[in-house]
RNA sequence: GGAGAGGUGGCUGAGUGGUUGAAAGCGCUCCCCUGCUAAGGGAGUAAGGACUAAAAUCCUUCGAGGGUUCGAAUCCCUCCCUCUCCGCCA
């Protein structure tokens, strides 16, 4: 949620937004909704201040007095209990708009509608001469660490049963990854995977993109997309001290998503499954240093893939394809050579105070509290990482082989 | 899953219907005092919001939501959370 003040303040800044962003939103109702909502608030307020006055009397009087007293008390309670309805209602409906209002694309995102349209930032890497490349899905069943026909049996299609040296490499890396982090200050975090709605809508996955979430309804819980939920959830309610600023944490933590509306995209394989591990590098940063912090997520991002030596490209996402909390997006693309293609496999966001005002995450600086910057970035997604691994290093005849640097991370020299 | 106890300001903790947004203590800030230190004295110390140039003022908040009442931290209902005991369990 962005600040309700600059739709009276700097309307022209969301109009520009919105511009932006390829969105159809009429300001207009919302000017409308935020006034009425301010009107009732005060007409409640000074009916219910009289009411008070009136009612710290009642005790002292006495007789006819008290019993006038009390009436009139009666009859402003209940337009104190009428006017507040409706300032509630008005407020209400101010936010239910209010909240799918997305946030402010930085100045520097590039302009554009769609994944086309996202700037290319740089190309890091040589992308390796294969003949005929076997895509991972091929590599993996004839190397036995990939299987998704029988995890299509028995939990539907977009699953995966990763096997043998697949799962040594996950552990391998992941174990890399949570150390490089922590070397670098970030506190490693194991996370829970179920949250509250409440966590949902703090981090803006809700109402949005509620359909991508998976909910157990029995017990009025969700299973997180990405750990970004339970990590920008965990200094909810509270007031972080500034000069702790930055807190970094690395999450590691399995990701479900629904996936639904991707029929067709990807399905073939485990590029888009179901259900992931990944490790998240997560920020809660002062405001005049997160774009500085966001560089500094991204050149982490691209430590990683330098040292596991994959070919990638560094891609500015343009405003039309932003995610509602985003000011800024980065994502890393990593090179697939049976697609002869660069395909995300990080992403990095500074959502700026969208997420903080709406998990009411606050700092102190002179006296006075401001919403504090949040910023996530994938440090590893490891089915990405791991297709990405099986390609670039694959063998004319479907094995694998790393070179020593690699080897030594992914704790194997060759797969076959 | 069964039984019980409890959730109050940065913290500890008092408060069962009427200037209680909240005693007291700790912590913190400022001032005074003592050569320094230790000790002592005094003042201040929640957040959010409306309106403001700013202040003043007003409103909300004692786990959350709802109810009773002229008036609720205090009474009633629902939910959440924490703790203890029993059972079960990686």
């Amino acid at each position: 949620m962005i600040d309700p003040n600059i739709l009276k303040d700097n309307t022209e800044i969301l109009e520009e937004n919105i511009k932006r962003r390829k969105l159809d939103i009429s300001l207009e109702e919302l000017i409308t909704l935020d006034e009425l909502r301010r009107k009732g608030k005060n007409e409640a307020d000074e009916i219910r201040s009289q009411q008070k006055k009136l009612s710290k009397e009642i005790p002292s009087l006495k007789g006819a007095k008290k019993e006038e007293a009390l009436e009139e008390a009666g009859a402003l309670s209940n337009s104190v209990k009428e006017l507040t309805k409706k300032a509630d209602d008005a407020e209400k409906n101010f936010y239910e708009k209010w909240v799918k209002i997305p946030n402010i694309v930085d100045k520097t995102s590039p302009d554009g509608s769609s994944e086309d349209d996202n700037k290319e930032l740089r190309i890091i890497g040589d992308i390796p001469s294969i003949t005929k490349p076997k895509n991972h899905l091929e590599l993996g069943e004839n190397l036995g660490i990939i299987d998704v026909e029988q995890a299509a049996n028995v939990s539907g299609s977009r699953f995966s049963y990763l096997l043998g040296d697949a799962v040594l490499i996950e552990f391998n890396l992941v174990n890399w990854v949570i150390s490089l982090l922590n070397n670098k200050g970030f506190t490693p975090v194991v996370p829970p995977v179920l949250v509250r709605e409440n966590a949902l809508y703090g981090t803006g996955f809700f109402p949005d993109d509620a359909e991508q979430v998976y909910s157990i309804p029995n017990d009025d819980l969700y299973l997180v997309g990405t750990s970004e939920v339970s990590l920008a959830a965990y200094h909810a309610e509270s007031i972080l001290e500034d000069d702790k600023l930055p807190l970094r944490y690395a999450g590691f933590s399995t990701c479900f998503r629904r996936e639904s509306g991707t029929y067709g995209k990807d399905t073939s394989g485990i590029f888009r499954v179901h259900q992931f591990d990944k490790v998240e590098m997560f920020s809660f940063c002062s405001t005049e240093k997160s774009k500085e912090e966001h560089e500094f997520l991204l050149s982490i991002e691209e430590e990683i893939m330098q040292a596991l030596e994959l070919p990638y490209r560094v891609v500015d996402v343009c405003a039309g394809d932003l995610g509602a909390s985003a000011t800024k997006k980065y994502d890393i693309e990593a090179w697939i050579p049976s697609q002869q293609k660069y395909r995300e496999v990080t992403s990095c966001s500074n959502t700026t105070d969208y997420q903080s005002r709406r998990l009411n995450i606050r700092t102190k600086k002179d006296k006075k509290s401001t919403f504090i910057h949040t910023l996530n970035g994938t440090a590893l997604a490891v089915g990405r990482v791991l297709i990405a691994l099986l390609e670039n290093n694959q063998n004319e005849d479907g094995t694998v082989s790393f070179n020593d640097s690699v080897a030594s991370i992914v704790g194997l020299e060759k797969l076959s």
